[in-house]
RNA sequence: GCCCAGGUAGCUCAGUUGGUAGAGCAGGGGAUUGAAAAUCCCCGUGUCGGUGGUUCGAUUCCGCCCCUGGGCA
């Protein structure tokens, strides 16, 4: 059942896995969609956002049909009153990754969760979940004492994440001091442990990534699509969409789905909290901002290939490629 | 036409009792291990509207001019 275990299977060729990744509004999902009926794919997606039901305008998913003809994988998969991880995406996407080569298809990732690609290639260390009960203590502590005694907590226990996370930081030091208040161990005692057991037999991945990206050469251009997008997605009924959200008792602004880019703006605009041109303008700079968020992690991605923004470029390229190595 | 308030960073503004200036936002760079479309860190020289004057020295005080609001005609 572990998937994600070496010894899976026989002594059989790791996986080969196609990925393409670049910031929003590149043109990503239409390349891949360019690219689909070339060869025997099975689409998976690597978004952090589109996973969720009933958020589809805003996330630029594309629309049912589109997916009925090109079946992505781990679209849809949670409520947006639950949260979704980058744990949980390793584990879909390697069981997706899997039943694709079982199936005799090319596994295609196509995403921008960079986060989500580096878990699939450098695995995770084995720490325990997220436990509600523990952050709202956490929470409570910092509600009343400040983060820095969260901070000064984490110091006595953890020194060397202490260290590494900035005080100012709330979301690692409550997952830092969470790891050991729910394990009984240190977030580095964790990544020591995994960094041996790299070492001694467990790859971190059992799959062979191939990293390709969608480079934008220029930025400005990059910047006035992510504007256009926004404007149509505000045409396609995206107030409709976060307004059926926003009706929901279960689901509030701290819920990751609802934190995410033109979802929290459009929210804020439901509540008041943001006019109507603010939370157009506030969306737009917030979506540039995660393109340029996207655009660090590729610069230090290691054996990245580059592709063209222009398709027919890239497809040509990613044929080649995917022949040579005969997957 | 007159009166008042403004004109300082890409934007909104603070400030200098005269010694050439700093916040927020935007923008740029970076980090990134179960929230990652999240969270956080670092980066601030700009004819201080123009022009004359007073002064050792003016963005600051004074005159005139231009522009933008608002008021009175």
């Amino acid at each position: 059942m572990d998937h994600d275990s070496p010894q899976t299977g026989q002594q059989s060729a790791p996986t080969d896995v196609i990925c393409i990744m670049g910031p929003t509004a590149c043109g990503k999902t239409a390349l891949a969609m360019e690219l689909y009926p070339e060869r025997d794919f099975q689409l998976i997606s690597v978004d952090s956002a589109q996973v969720y039901r009933g958020m589809d305008i805003g996330t630029g998913k594309p629309d049912p049909e589109t997916l009925a003809q090109y079946p992505h994988q781990l679209i849809d998969i949670r409520d947006p009153a639950e949260a979704y991880s980058a744990s949980d995406f390793r584990r879909d996407a390697s069981t997706a990754i899997h039943a694709a080569r079982d199936a005799g298809k090319i596994p295609l990732l196509v995403g921008g969760t960079m986060l989500y690609f580096k878990v699939l290639r450098d695995g995770l260390a084995d720490m325990p979940d997220a436990d509600p009960e523990v952050r709202l203590q956490i929470e409570t502590l910092a509600a009343n004492e400040g983060w820095e005694q969260v901070h000064a907590r984490l110091a006595e226990v953890d020194p060397v994440a202490a260290d590494r996370i900035h005080p100012n930081d709330p979301q690692r030091l409550q997952r830092a001091l969470e790891v050991y208040l729910v394990s009984g161990r240190s977030m580095t005692e964790h990544h020591q442990q995994e960094q041996q057991s790299l070492k001694e037999t467990r790859p971190a991945s059992p799959f062979r990534l191939h990293f390709f990206a969608i480079q934008p050469a220029d930025r400005a251009q990059l910047y006035a699509r992510i504007a256009n997008r926004f404007h149509g997605m505000l045409e396609q009924g995206l107030v409709d969409e976060v307004s059926r959200l926003h009706e929901r008792e279960d689901l509030h602004e701290i819920l990751p789905s609802i934190k995410s880019v033109g979802y929290r703006q459009v929210w804020q605009y439901l509540e008041g909290d943001l006019d109507y041109d603010g939370m157009v303008e506030r969306s737009i700079i917030a979506t540039r901002q995660l393109a340029k968020r996207q655009l660090t992690w590729l610069r230090s991605w290691s054996d990245l290939l580059t592709l063209s923004e222009s398709p027919a470029i890239s497809i040509d390229k990613l044929l080649k490629y995917i022949d040579s190595i005969s997957i």
